[in-house]
RNA sequence: GCGCCCGUAGCUCAGCUGGAUAGAGCGCCGGACUUCGAAUCCGUAGGUCGUAGGUUCGAAUCCUACCGGGCGCGCCA
């Protein structure tokens, strides 16, 4: 549909040719009584050239050329330009997404390097359930953007230094009965963590020596290097598993984790001094951002290399926003992260800023979240009051799909039936993390995100099922495109088509406010509207084979845009369940 | 104390960057199956959009102040 180019071209006719990039503020109309769409340019537009809204929006409408496009055009309220779409184009426009891979989304004109940073686990702990959305909902993003055709580069910023490390060795030393043939369990490591932690916070002599590892650690001492690589190793490998279970994009090769910035640690300092940010404050060397204030309205110091020369996350993320500019030539840098970090990322992009480490045109985007929550709003814990491992948490959600999937198709062979569970289980987990705004907590509720109704993964992943359902009675090919003109004889047919229209639209808007969860609600309408023209446009019993070939293209068409979206959210389908 | 985020139906959430009469799902009540998978659909009821001002043709959306909740504030990440 080029709903969008009319409305320009009627505007630069109307108004002069300088409005042309007015946003025409196309949206679907507010109620179906109105037409199909509704323009919202005018009221705004009036203003700016000095007429009255309404008759703006007249002058708009009579110089648009309707021609095989619309079947009404008129102007209502105070402005609005209702637009009702030509039958015949709406149905031409669906043979075209049909016959399109992309499914008529449009690469940007101008493609960018982005750095996505998302995940970032920490060695030596166990995958969380709060990781899981940095990581669900980081993909996602890296997802859509590199579809409308930008350049992602993934980064996975792991957790592999600092201060903690230091006690983790000493106990590792402490305990050599840890280590089986020289290696760590995960598993073990999980206690191992709580264990090293509780003796740093009850024993003052093993803090202090914690304290000192950490600089042998940052010097290189080997044994200390020795006993870190084994912690790496065993954390990696369980990092991997996880994300082989999430279907997340990440790759060993997008690990750039803290360590591999030791080096440029100096630089930074340096580099800070040389445009004359650095400052002493108490034997520490720190930075005052602008526009931070402290407790008392003074200036709020970033601390960057610590009174006994360590250096801290500040310093790391600011050498990693270096390398993102210098070296991988980043045109746009995204940061999953909590909300919580909100004010480190403010003050990160602040310094990187007034240091003049990047062209101004270099967007920096913190892209926070909130937490998760169980039932009761509190942060989501175990019965026991514990934290969640995300293992278990995946298997959990395997166990319940398994269960509900058993209860409604017994007849599914068991194998299969496994497979489905996984695809539904993990589904219904990184559905319901992508499905609300993702800066609002949200609460973690089993029930809720496996039910068949509502906005779940199986609800969508069932109007999915029931695509290929049909195509299989009909021994009909689903990977290969219906080539039939589409008919439109039916209210629901007209309302389907309207919406998947819509989808290269709402695919942009998310990878412009970098919000998944839009994209989430633009599937569960669709999947909706599916359900309904099944209910009012039998495929099968269809009155004549045009029709039976119409439908049957509408539903492969639906069936692909549901799989395409899924996969941008990193949601699987299946074909039976 | 300062700063950031969030308050929308009983519950869980949308509301497309300021548009027309605020929408879903669950739950409640009532309908529709010799099914293309009812794993669905249709309908009823349910709202001072936290409160009060302001901005304007128009505010759930922007601004200000308050009220509630969450979080963050120098050598952890």
């Amino acid at each position: 549909m080029r709903i969008e180019e009319r409305l320009r071209a009627a505007v630069a006719r109307a108004v002069g040719a300088e409005h042309r990039e007015t946003d025409p503020l196309l949206r679907p109309a507010a109620q179906t009584s109105f037409g199909d769409f509704q323009a919202n340019l005018a009221m705004g537009l009036a203003k700016r050239v000095g007429a009255k809204p309404r008759d703006l929006a007249t002058r708009i409408v009579a110089a648009l050329e309707p021609e095989g496009l619309f079947s009404k055009v008129d102007v209502a309220g105070p402005g609005f330009i209702n637009l009702t779409v030509d039958d015949r184009a709406l149905a031409e426009a669906a043979a075209r997404l049909g016959s399109d891979p992309r499914l008529g989304v449009e690469p940007v004109p101008v493609p960018m390097r982005v750095v996505v940073d998302y995940s970032a686990p920490n060695v030596a702990k166990e995958m969380l359930v709060h990781h899981l959305r940095s990581t669900v909902i980081g993909d996602a993003i890296a997802r859509v953007l590199a579809f409308i055709g930008h350049e992602v580069i993934r980064q996975n910023h792991i957790g592999d230094w600092g201060t903690q490390f230091g006690m983790l060795l000493e106990y590792l030393d402490e305990h050599p009965e840890l280590r089986s043939g020289g290696r760590l369990e995960i598993g073990d490591l999980n206690a191992f963590y709580q264990e090293a932690k509780r003796r740093f916070d009850q024993d003052e002599d093993f803090a202090r020596r914690s304290r000192a590892r950490v600089v042998e650690l940052q010097a290189g001492e080997v044994h200390s290097v020795a006993s870190w690589q084994q912690l790496v190793d065993a954390s990696l490998a369980h990092f991997e598993a996880i994300y082989a279970r999430l279907d997340v994009l990440l790759e060993p090769e997008d690990i750039r984790a803290e360590s591999a910035y030791n080096d440029s640690l100096p630089q930074v300092i340096d580099a800070l001094a040389d445009v004359g940010l650095l400052e002493e404050s108490e034997g520490a060397r720190v930075v005052y951002p602008e526009g931070f204030k402290g407790k008392d309205g003074e200036p709020f110091p970033v601390i960057v290399r610590k009174s006994d020369g360590g250096y801290l996350y500040a310093t790391t993320d600011l050498a990693a926003a270096r390398f993102r500019v210098e070296k991988l030539r980043a045109d746009r840098v995204i940061y999953l992260s909590d909300a919580r970090q909100s004010d480190h990322f403010a003050m990160v992009f602040q310094i990187v800023r007034q240091a003049g480490w990047a062209p101004e045109r270099i967007r920096w985007d913190h892209v926070p979240f909130g937490s998760v929550l169980g039932p009761d709003r509190r942060p989501f814990k175990t019965r026991e009051g514990g934290t969640v491992r995300l293992a278990e948490v995946l298997d959990e959600a395997q166990h319940r799909a398994r269960r509900v999937i058993e209860e409604k198709n017994p007849s599914l062979p068991a194998a299969e039936a496994d497979e489905v569970a996984r695809a539904v289980g993990i589904g219904a987990i990184k559905y319901s993390d992508l499905s609300s705004d993702r800066v609002k907590d949200y609460v973690f509720d089993w029930d809720r995100m496996l039910s068949l109704e509502g906005n779940t993964a199986p609800y969508l992943i069932n109007a999915y099922v029931r695509v290929r359902s049909i195509f299989r009675k009909l021994e009909r090919e689903f990977e290969a495109p219906i080539d039939a003109p589409i008919q439109i004889t039916d209210p629901a047919e007209r309302a389907l088509l309207l919406h998947l229209v819509e989808f290269s639209r709402v695919v942009h808007l998310v990878a412009d406010t970098l919000e998944p969860h839009r994209l989430c609600t633009y599937l569960y309408e669709l999947a909706a509207r599916l359900h309904r023209f099944y209910e009012r446009c039998p495929v099968m019993r269809a009155p004549e084979p045009a029709v039976r070939e119409s439908r049957l293209a509408l539903s492969g068409l639906v069936g692909r845009t549901l799989e395409r979206g899924l996969d941008l959210l990193g949601i699987r389908v299946v074909s039976r369940m």
